[in-house]
DNA sequence: AATGAGCGA
C-alpha cells in the first residue's frame, strides 16, 4: 500500500506488468513498399507478431495556381510594408484542413499546358485566312469588313457584263453557301423553340465546380454512373477561365437520376459539387 | 450566383 502510495506514474507500473516488446521495425524494400512489423499482446495473453507490407502513396498538395500567385503580392493596405507571411497579432492561421481530395485530381498542371499549347499551334497551322493569309480564319480577319479574300472581286464592284463564274468567286461554286434556314436536319421549319436544339433531357447542370477541374475530371467521375455522352464545362472564351459550372449529358436519363443524386454534394478539389437537372429541355 | 458552341481550312 505505501508503496504504490508515493506513486504518480501510473502508466509505467501499467508496463512493469507487460512484457517487454521488441520494437516496431520497418524496413525498406526495393520495390519502393515498406514491411512493417509490429509485436502486440492479444487478449488472450499471447505475444503477437504482425507484419505488413504497405505501399506509400504520396499525396501531392495541389494549391491552386491563382491563390500560389496572390502570396508572392507585396502587401498593401494596412499590411503594407509588413513582412511576408501571416502576422500573429492580425491573423490566425488556421490548420491545414485536407478536404477529400479525390483520387484523380490532378497534381501538376505545368506538363499539361505545354501539351495544349501544342496541340493549339498545330491547329493553327493548318487554317490560313484567305484575305491576309493570317493564322485565324478568314471570318476572324481583322480586315474582313474592309477587304474581299484574295483572288476575288466584290460583288459590288463586279460590272454587269462580267463573266459568270469565271474567277470562281462567291456563289459560283456548287458547295458553297447555305443559308440557316436549310442547315441541319432536312431543313424543315423551326419546331424547337430555343437557339439550340439539343436533347438536354439527360443532361446535369453541375454547379461549384473548382476553376481547377477540367472536362476529363468530371467525366471520370460522373461515367461511373452511367455512360456519360458530354461534358462542358463553361469556360470564359477570351480568358480560358473556368466560370464554376458545366453541363454533364447521360445516354440514359435513368443513370442521370441516379448521378444526380450521388454526386449532389459531392467533395471534388475544395468544394462541393451542387448537381441538378438542366433546365431548358 | 451561375443554363453551354461553332460551324470551314
Amino acid at each position: 500500500m505505501s508503496r504504490v502510495a508515493g506513486r504518480t506514474d501510473w502508466a509505467e507500473e501499467e508496463d512493469d506488468n507487460d512484457v517487454q516488446l521488441p520494437a516496431q521495425q520497418i524496413t525498406k524494400n526495393k520495390d519502393g513498399t515498406e514491411t512493417i512489423i509490429t509485436y502486440r499482446i492479444g487478449d488472450d495473453g499471447k505475444k503477437y507478431k504482425t507484419t505488413r507490407r504497405i505501399k506509400k502513396t504520396v499525396i501531392k498538395q495541389v494549391v491552386n495556381p491563382r491563390v500560389a500567385e496572390r502570396k508572392a503580392w507585396a502587401k498593401f493596405g494596412q499590411e503594407k510594408g509588413k513582412a511576408a507571411g501571416p502576422q500573429t497579432d492580425t491573423v490566425s492561421v488556421a490548420e491545414n484542413i485536407h478536404f477529400r481530395p479525390v483520387a484523380n485530381w490532378k497534381a501538376s498542371t505545368e506538363d499539361k499546358g505545354e501539351d495544349e499549347k501544342k496541340q493549339m499551334e498545330l491547329k493553327n497551322a493548318k487554317i490560313k485566312c484567305r484575305i491576309c493569309s493570317g493564322d485565324h480564319f478568314t471570318t476572324k480577319c481583322p480586315f474582313k469588313d474592309t477587304m474581299a479574300p484574295e483572288g476575288d472581286v466584290a460583288p459590288a464592284d463586279m460590272p454587269d457584263d462580267a463573266p459568270g463564274g469565271a474567277q470562281g468567286g462567291l456563289g459560283t461554286g456548287a458547295g458553297g453557301y447555305v443559308p440557316p434556314h436549310l442547315r441541319g436536319r432536312g431543313g424543315a421549319g423551326e419546331k424547337m423553340g430555343g437557339k439550340f436544339d439539343r436533347d438536354d433531357s439527360a443532361t446535369l447542370r453541375v454547379t461549384n465546380v473548382s476553376e481547377m477541374a477540367e472536362e476529363q475530371d468530371l467525366r471520370d467521375m460522373f461515367s461511373r454512373h452511367g455512360h456519360v455522352t458530354r461534358v462542358f464545362l463553361a469556360k470564359d472564351r477570351e480568358t480560358g477561365r473556368a466560370k464554376g459550372f458545366a453541363f454533364v449529358s447521360y445516354a440514359d436519363r435513368d443513370d442521370a437520376a441516379k448521378a444526380c443524386e450521388k454526386m449532389d454534394g459531392f467533395g471534388f478539389g475544395h468544394l462541393i459539387l451542387r448537381v441538378e437537372f438542366a433546365k431548358k429541355a
